[in-house]
DNA sequence: TTAATTATCGAAAACGTTTTCGTTAAACCG
DNA sequence: CGGTTTAACGAAAACGTTTTCGATAATTAA
């Protein structure tokens, strides 16, 4: 059915397969007549390049691949949204698989992956992950890596981050300037480095306006679910009841605080003050309307597929490359729950 | 670096790249001491298959392409959730792309799939779809096709749906049952079959228990977004005062009609009940908690590759292919909007 | 007119696999 | 021992491109 080739066309026209090729490609040795032959041949028989021939031929098949922990995120969506974008404005189509937060299948994904052949990988790591093999098999084969988001500091390679240090910073900081004393941290699990710098964004805040860190006020997540928020909102208040500000690692556990809230009757923001982290979708249709941190994912996913594009098209240069971390900004939305 | 071929493995072991071929694909015709020699030496120099010249050979890429509207939406990110875990249990890989809506682009993009020349193709048409070229051209190029959700009845596919009529009869029969006698219902734009479907739905179960239709309390969406669930819920309540129950299109619709009750103080499901439409995640973290339809979103993904694998398989028969489709079950998950 | 240049084309190799079909030599049968 | 079967291997074509390099014919310069 589609089996029009150069061949096809060479035969039709009495010329050889290499003048076609030549003619579309729009080589200055070929006759302006020739060449429109060709053209307008090709026109009509629909002529689509294999592209199966033109990946052996190139060695390269215009496709990267996505590993990402898990679709079904809103964050997440949003990075692919901006990658998908991005790739297709390049001429890139985008594979995507997921880890599921398990080390054992993100290797699995890797191999998958460099078996075929794609021109280059995005990944946000898995909460697993470290400085495992099979990122280092990623980089010795010399395939092109951008990380964003749970990055690792160990990993040579480009990266696509926000700085979780500042932006907790804020977050705390607006819970202080709004009136708060005595602020709790829900924070991620101890692996990855954003709940890290997050929780180090918290105690700094607290020691630059000279508020005591008390170890007992942070609890950590292992799942980072809504029923971890709820969870945790109830042991706060039953056990320090004086607590009057919640900073917690990401939306879903905020809004998960704001539930049991809600259930048991605790005034948000009069009594307690909330904010969250992410602006997730969710946040502006809950009542009260959640504060937080934007996060500007979908700028995460264009920056990260131009980062890889430097990378692949450095590649056939042969010269050395040095990767480069994009810094993007974040920002403090103000909203019912603060204020 | 990774350039180990068969070949290389050939000369090394001083045998032929057929042999070589043959003891990798364990051919009968191979001794087995070449076998284990050539088996030894692949294990050794890491050599996996050039995929690209597999692709050529076989012409096959064990990639299928998948076009959605939107990925960031709970719904589809939980779909293609369900897609890449089946397609990778079977040995593909997917390729994502988003129509955002629009014709012009999910044209593109199925040109940008064709090109690609994947083994296969699912589908959610964009809102603006009907039945056209593009999808004709997907059929008549013998590529597998199976659409979902959004379906046309005019296409000869393979489809993977849920009985949206009798899932909205169901919502509606809900409603009645807990109390409500007159029933608003927001329902999705124009051209899309769900929508169509669940207003007949709608109506159904309206003539079945007796409550006179009024087509003034049916208002309909141009975005389904929570916006115009809002705007919706202030025209019902001003224009309709004795309104009691309100079927939405969808969980996001149904969150604004939710969040405007609750800015004027009118108790949902007290003075009104609330039903929605897709058990969205946001459904049961919202206070009250709405009640919804459970679209079993994850399976319809599963399903859909199941499908597309089994059209796949039997392209090679080169025997004739009859179109299945999967009726998937919903149910009624009750929850405080309608107690 | 001859030599040098330019314009136009095509043969052929290469990318790495898969698979058909021969070929050879060894094993078997009667 | 002559003929047939079987075991083991390899040559070569094919998949459809891209690109190098050489060849021819036409044009220009001398």
């Amino acid at each position: 059915m589609n089996d029009v080739t150069l061949k096809k066309i060479a035969e039709i026209l009495g010329i050889s397969i290499t003048t076609v090729s030549k003619a579309l490609k729009n080589y200055p040795d070929v006759s302006k007549k020739t060449k429109k032959a060709v053209l307008d041949l090709a026109e009509e028989l629909h002529y689509t390049p294999n592209s199966f021939a033109v990946n052996l031929r190139t060695k390269e098949s215009k496709t990267i691949g996505l590993i990402i922990p898990e679709v079904v995120h809103h964050f997440f969506s949003s990075v692919i949204n901006g990658i998908i974008d991005e790739a297709e404005k390049n001429g890139y189509l985008v594979i995507i698989l997921q880890s599921n937060e398990s080390l054992a299948l993100e290797k699995k994904q890797v191999d998958l992956l460099l078996n075929k052949r794609v021109d280059g990988i995005i990944m946000s790591l898995s909460n697993q992950s470290n400085f495992d093999n099979h990122i280092k098999e990623i980089i010795a084969r010399g395939i092109p890596l951008v990380l964003f988001d749970k990055i690792s500091k160990l990993i040579n390679c480009s990266k696509v981050i926000i700085d979780d240090q500042k932006a907790a910073f804020e977050a705390v900081e607006h819970l202080i300037l709004k009136g708060c004393k005595k602020i709790a941290h829900i924070r991620g699990p101890v692996n990855p480095q954003n709940a890290i710098d997050r929780f180090l964004g918290y105690k700094k805040a607290l020691e630059h306006y000279n508020i005591p860190f008390d170890p007992k006020l942070v609890f950590t997540c292992l799942d980072v679910t809504f029923d971890e928020g709820k969870k945790f909102a109830k042991q706060i208040i039953e056990a320090h009841k004086d607590v009057d500000g919640i900073f917690a690692i990401t939306d879903l556990v905020a809004v998960g605080i704001l539930a049991y809230f809600n259930e048991i009757n605790i005034k948000v923001p009069q009594k307690i003050k909330i904010i969250g982290f992410s602006n997730w979708f969710m946040s502006q249709v809950i009542t009260p309307k959640l504060s937080t941190v934007d996060q500007p994912s979908y700028e995460m996913g264009t920056e990260s597929f131009i980062l890889l594009l430097e990378e692949m098209q450095h590649k056939k240069t042969e010269t050395i490359f040095t990767p480069r971390t994009v810094l993007l900004n974040t920002h403090i939305i103000e909203r019912d729950s603060t204020f």
